[in-house]
DNA sequence: GCCGTTTTCGGCCCGACTGTTTTCAGTCG
């Protein structure tokens, strides 16, 4: 049973007690043990197989015994006797917006619902035929309000409605810069999964801080738009043009830093601050900080005042999700997160020139790739075409191809240079593909032609855990100049979910071969999670940035590679090409 | 049921919103 399956269940749980009217308190832990569980790193089943189901916060001796029962025996009797006393069409209405464990359990009951795989009609079915308005508790909105609830739930099904990170940050900026043109705006800011540079983003919200509200919604108000969902004196909601909503909060500079806290979030991590400070004599709020004895508040205009208050340094956002971050920041421990200035090189590039490539082909020129490297300050840059496609050629001819392209990337390099003096440095490299079988799709004599390669997964994703990581181990030891496991998850946001690998075994490789995993910024690839970049650099396993362009332009992506590694913790020292060109090249460069 | 820079006992995040009420319960983020 893996972690989202055993989060369902101790929901399923906590929602049984709160029906069967057991102590809050229980209700409570079992939720905070499914948030727990649910926001872990590896498998559950794992930490039960080294006997430490302990180590799991939010998990003490009465649930991990459960847990310790369910890995043994595939069930939990105490689990079947509590949920043995609530209809079993109870729990599929507990994904409806809107519906809770009361309200379900009264629907259920009262209306005499015996279908778990049909409840959800039959409760549509009771609000269209208007047979829900008589029930206590419930009215003529109520019925509006689930229905409205379920076509919610059956679209959610149907699409994840969500923007990959750069497509939400440039519409950010976009907004931020109409707001900014006017002098009413003194700050703004956008909030929430969005300022945690979170890979997904749903919705967009924008924080302002004026002393004058009306002038500055009226402001935002003239961006274009298709709809005024909500406006008022204090925010205002659009739909955009391309249907995406946009919400706006105004506050005085006074209170804008509570304010900024409170809704960058995450939940989490705001639950976790509030138990700190409780433990302090505070209460929080997005209006601040409340003294719980005197019950006076305190206001902030910035977030850094904020946590001092609290005795913490500045949390930056990125790291903000509850994985420690509270007590990195009581012991002054706080990583120093990587910054975008510190990288010095993309050595993920396809360049336009033809080798006849198993994947797609760039669409610029070396010269323009060299021309941005130094726009924005590189010391090098790695060219990766994909390797020529192993069907439509003979070995020999792929030697000769990878022969022939080394000699035009040098011409090009040479001609660009003729007369410069500062020079980005080149490297050239390749992207091969790892096969199914674990063999790199290059022959061991076409490696003299490059100086290191990219390896990476474009095809058989679906391989079962043990599998791939042997195929993925064979790969990455197959010929020294095997520097980078490319995109390593091969997952396409929204599109394709993550292979399954053993990354402890995959962690162990790359730091006895001191490879590197690459963290991929193209846009629907953001490839390291956050996640496993943490657990990367808690091993102490080296990471590379790269952009995987196609087209010159796309190197400025690379912010977006370095937000992924400050979600993951990541400082300077853990990623490659924050290196010197003379290190660097040491550490890329291996075998003859 | 969990947990400890107030505590191994006695607390447990906070406020808004909604719809149903006549002072509140349930749900959400």
């Amino acid at each position: 049973m893996n972690n989202p399956e055993i989060a369902e269940l101790l929901r399923k749980m906590a929602a049984s007690y709160q029906i069967l009217g057991r102590n809050t308190f229980s209700i409570i832990a079992y939720e905070k043990a499914a948030d727990s569980i649910e926001h872990l790193t590896s498998e559950a089943k794992d930490f039960w197989d080294e006997g430490r189901l302990g180590d799991i916060p939010g998990l003490g001796q009465s649930i991990a015994g459960y847990l310790d029962e369910l890995f043994r025996t595939g069930r939990v009797r105490h689990f079947e006797e509590v949920m043995d006393k609530v209809p079993a069409a109870v729990f599929p209405l507990l994904n409806i917006p809107g519906l809770g464990p009361k309200k379900a359990y009264k629907l259920v009951t009262i209306l005499k619902l015996k279908q778990p795989d049909r409840v959800i009609r039959d409760v549509s079915q009771a609000c269209t035929d208007g047979r829900i308005r008589d029930i206590d508790g419930f009215g003529v909105k109520s019925e509006a309000a689930i229905l409205t609830g379920i076509g919610e739930y059956r679209r959610g099904q149907i699409k994840e409605n969500r923007m990959v990170l750069p497509v939400a940050d440039a519409l950010a900026e976009e907004l931020l810069t109409h707001l900014r043109r006017t002098p009413d705006v003194k700050h703004a800011d956008a909030l929430g999964s969005l300022r945690r540079q979170v890979s997904t983003i749903g919705d967009i919200d924008i924080a302002v801080s004026t002393t004058k509200p009306q002038a500055v919604v009226n402001h935002f108000l003239k961006f274009p738009h298709r709809k005024v969902i909500e406006k008022g004196p204090t925010g205002a909601s659009l739909l955009l043009t391309n249907g995406r909503q946009v919400d706006l909060r105004v506050q005085k500079p006074d209170t804008y830093g509570s304010m900024l806290q409170y809704f960058t979030g995450s939940k989490h991590h705001n639950i976790a601050l509030r138990n700190y400070a409780l433990g302090r004599g505070y209460s929080l709020s997005e209006y601040g900080i409340k003294q719980v004895k005197t019950g006076n508040i305190h206001e902030f205009k910035d977030e850094e005042s904020f946590y001092r208050a609290l005795g913490l340094p500045f949390i930056p956002p990125e790291i903000r999700e509850d994985r420690g971050e509270i007590d990195a920041a009581r012991n002054n421990r706080l990583p120093k997160l990587l910054e975008l200035p510190e990288i010095k090189g993309d050595l993920h590039t396809h360049s336009l020139y033809n080798l006849e490539p198993s994947h797609d082909l760039g669409s610029s020129s070396v010269a323009e790739y060299l021309k941005i490297s130094e726009n924005l300050g590189y010391e090098y840059i790695g060219f990766s075409d994909h390797n020529p496609s192993i069907s439509t050629h003979t070995e020999k001819q792929i030697i000769a191809i990878m022969k022939k392209r080394k000699v035009y990337y040098e011409q090009q390099y040479s001609s660009y240079y003729r007369n410069k003096q500062k020079r980005v440095q080149m490297f050239i490299m390749c992207e091969a593909d790892i096969l199914t079988d674990g063999k790199v799709a290059l022959p061991a004599e076409a490696f003299r032609y490059i100086d290191a390669a990219v390896v990476s997964i474009h095809g058989s994703f679906r391989q079962p855990k043990d599998l791939m990581t042997s195929r993925v181990v064979r790969a990455l030891t197959s010929h020294p100049k095997v520097r980078i496991f490319g995109h390593p998850t091969a997952r396409l946001l929204g599109r394709r979910e993550s292979i399954e690998l053993d990354w402890k075994v995959i962690f162990g490789l790359c730091r006895q071969r001191d490879i590197a995993l690459e963290i991929n910024a193209y846009p629907d690839r953001l490839d390291l999670p956050d996640l496993i970049v943490h657990e990367a650099v808690k091993a102490g396993v080296r990471l590379i940035i790269d952009t995987d362009s196609h087209q010159a332009q796309q190197m400025y992506l690379m912010k977006f590679g370095v937000s992924v590694a400050r979600r993951g913790w990541a400082t300077g020292r853990d990623i490659a090409n924050t290196l010197d060109y003379n290190t660097f090249a040491k550490w890329l460069v291996k075998g003859e």
